[in-house]
DNA sequence: CGGTGTTGCGCC
DNA sequence: AAAGGGCGCAACACCG
């Protein structure tokens, strides 16, 4: 049975989705549920403004066989379990999400939005004015609801046809759960620890993080600020933590000026506070709001004001999110997974090899970098090789491998080094740099690459301009310009980011193949995910309810479950979907109570 | 003052 | 021969 489902609310200019997270909202003592607009199947659709009455009609279904239809659904879904006995039904389809895929697919324009108001003329609809019907009440709220619910259905109608992928429609499921179906606990006190701001701290910080008042303070130290030219051509203080003026600060001599450099980067952040006070005004249980197909290849992203795929590796806030009482968390997570990609993506069995080995960091150093046997090589050494491994896939120059380094590890390597690197990594996998011309030749013919899992990626209006360009010259390490023949695309609006303009940027190979690489790692991920997924609810044993890319999070009970949840996850991630075949993957799973404890 | 754009920083 | 890529949020800068 299939239900589109859409709830109205109350809301006002201090109290609305726009000032807070759904979960915040929905638990707020202001919560008012309106109504709700409502169709099955091929019925006429209808509008129940009683609370009442919509318990009513929700205890008449069977939800294990209803297949519920909402444009946002992480609003609609929190609704009926939060304040409709935690019921969810058997698949949600969300029409906003199904959008996104439509776009990423080439199906609906890359001008495309998402909201309802921009699908609705798609359908031959036009969205009311919610302020107006919300405002009037009664039948105009009533016929407003409808009005929706019959655009819904009517976009559901035109994205299905568009043929989705079974797997990409249980993804988009497995998001909706994991944002309306909160698990996680939190640690009150922890967060509210965490959360704690001292007024003159802030204030003092405040001060801290303005260009103008930190350049006297370093001038009252003798130090001459340096500038840099930004990406649009502004010239800024280097200050940012990877700026190499500001790295030489952080290890001035003068303890004055290291103390400054510290203070300033201190003020930088506020990611703890905030965050902490997010999960303390949302509460527990914790949702896991991730948007399904946020970015251009295929990855989620976060959104509902808390990204929960940014969580700082050290301090508190790891700790803070727990399984609930009598319960563990399962974290599973893909090793390697995208550089493992780039040797199968590229057919490099030297490659693919190195990762089968106990150390492949300390193989790609020894046999291919420096010529001894994997077991001498120094700490210094495997550090190259870990960094070449997974830095060198996607055509940077020796340049940039050196110039990444020292902004990621704060160490500078000999430019010598870097080259040995970047020549042992071409030369001992010479499979990759035929494969980033072979990708970047099919984008730029066809205007979209075509995954090995049948998923598509697109380069909306790829134009191409002869003009000059300037790179390092390998051999003299001196800057040369050439004209050369360059290539720029325009992202679809919603991989834009927030403004309202579509983003043109430059298209290389070394783009064609990293999006290549990173879209096939996670349909990959997704997969084994999913799978897991699969077997916790037909079994009832686990939960997944959280996922950073290479990475899922599962809850499951004390004891028999854990231990069996914890040996699925493991089998599932060393397994190919049907269309990666002799690609060698590795997982590595931890159990633990907070998620800090999982690493 | 609110909206938009830019930068910095957290993650993979 | 060649430029890391992908996000979201907070804070600041700038504009009308």
């Amino acid at each position: 049975m299939r239900l589109v489902i859409d709830f109205e609310s109350y809301y006002d200019t201090e109290y609305s989705l726009g000032k807070m997270p759904t979960h915040q909202y929905i638990r707020d003592p202001r919560w008012k549920c309106l109504g709700c607009g409502l169709k099955i199947d091929d019925e006429p659709p209808f509008y129940l403004a009683g609370v009442g009455e919509l318990e009513y009609f929700f205890g008449t279904l069977n939800w294990s066989l209803v297949t519920a239809v909402a444009h946002n659904a992480q609003f609609d879904g929190s609704v009926l379990w939060e304040h409709f006995g935690k019921r969810a039904p058997r698949t949600w389809i969300d029409t906003m999400l199904l959008a996104r895929w439509a776009i990423s697919q080439g199906h609906l324009s890359p001008d495309m939005t998402t909201s309802l108001w921009a699908l609705a003329p798609l359908v031959g609809m036009q969205k009311g004015d919610t302020a107006a019907a919300v405002a009037a009440g009664g039948q105009q709220l009533a016929d407003y609801g409808v009005d929706d619910v019959i655009i819904e259905d009517k976009l559901l109608r035109m994205l299905m046809g568009f043929k989705p992928p079974r797997d990409e429609l249980m993804y988009m499921d497995q998001h909706v759960r994991m944002a309306t179906e909160p698990v996680l606990d939190i640690d009150v006190p922890m967060l509210e620890e965490a959360a704690k701001s001292d007024p003159r701290e802030e204030a003092f910080k405040k001060i801290l993080r303005k260009d103008a008042n930190f350049k006297v303070l370093l001038e009252k130290n003798g130090i001459v600020p340096e500038y840099k030219t930004t990406p649009t051509g502004r010239t800024k203080m280097a200050l940012a933590k990877t700026d190499v003026f500001m790295q030489s600060l952080t290890k001035h001599p003068n303890i004055k000026v290291r103390r400054l450099a510290e203070m300033r980067l201190g003020s930088a952040s506020n990611l703890v506070r905030t965050r902490a006070q997010r999960f303390l005004n949302v509460g527990a249980p914790l949702p896991v709001p991730l948007l399904y197909y946020a970015a251009g290849p295929g990855r989620s992203g976060g959104q509902d004001s808390s990204n929960m795929q940014n969580l700082p590796r050290k301090g508190p806030l790891r700790h803070a999110v727990k399984a609930p009482e009598g319960h563990k968390l399962i974290v599973g997570d893909s090793r390697q997974v995208e550089a493992r990609t780039v040797g199968w993506r590229a057919g490099d069995k030297k490659l693919l090899t190195a990762f089968g080995t106990t150390d492949p960091y300390r193989t790609f150093a020894g046999h291919f970098m420096y010529g001894k046997a994997p077991e001498d090589v120094t700490a210094d050494e495997r550090f190259m090789g870990k960094a070449g491994m997974l830095g060198l896939g996607f055509a940077q120059s020796a340049y940039g491998f050196q110039e990444g380094i020292r902004a990621k590890d704060d160490k500078h390597v000999p430019i010598e080094t870097c080259k040995l690197g970047h020549k042992a990594y071409r030369e001992g996998f010479d499979q990759v740099p035929k494969w980033w011309k072979a990708v970047f030749q099919n984008a730029i013919r066809d205007g979209e690459l075509t995954l090995p899992s049948g998923r598509k990626l697109i380069y909306p209006d790829l134009t191409s301009e002869v003009k000059p360009f300037t790179f390092m010259d390998a051999e003299t390490d001196t800057w040369v310009t050439k004209d050369m023949r360059q290539y720029e695309y325009t992202r679809p609006k919603i991989f834009s980011g927030r403004g309202s303009q579509r983003k043109t940027v430059n298209f290389w190979k070394g783009l064609a193949t990293e999006n290549d690489t990173q879209a096939t790692a996670r349909d990959i991920v997704f997969w084994q995910l999913r799978h897991c997924a699969d077997e916790g609810r037909s079994t009832g044993k686990w939960k997944m309810v959280w996922m950073t890319h290479d990475e899922g999070v599962f809850v499951a009970k004390e004891g028999e479950d854990t231990t069996l949840c914890a040996e699925r996850l493991a089998y599932w991630l060393t397994q190919n979907p049907s269309w990666a075949h002799g690609l060698p993957l590795e997982g590595e799973v931890k159990i633990g109570q907070a998620y800090g404890d999982c690493k």
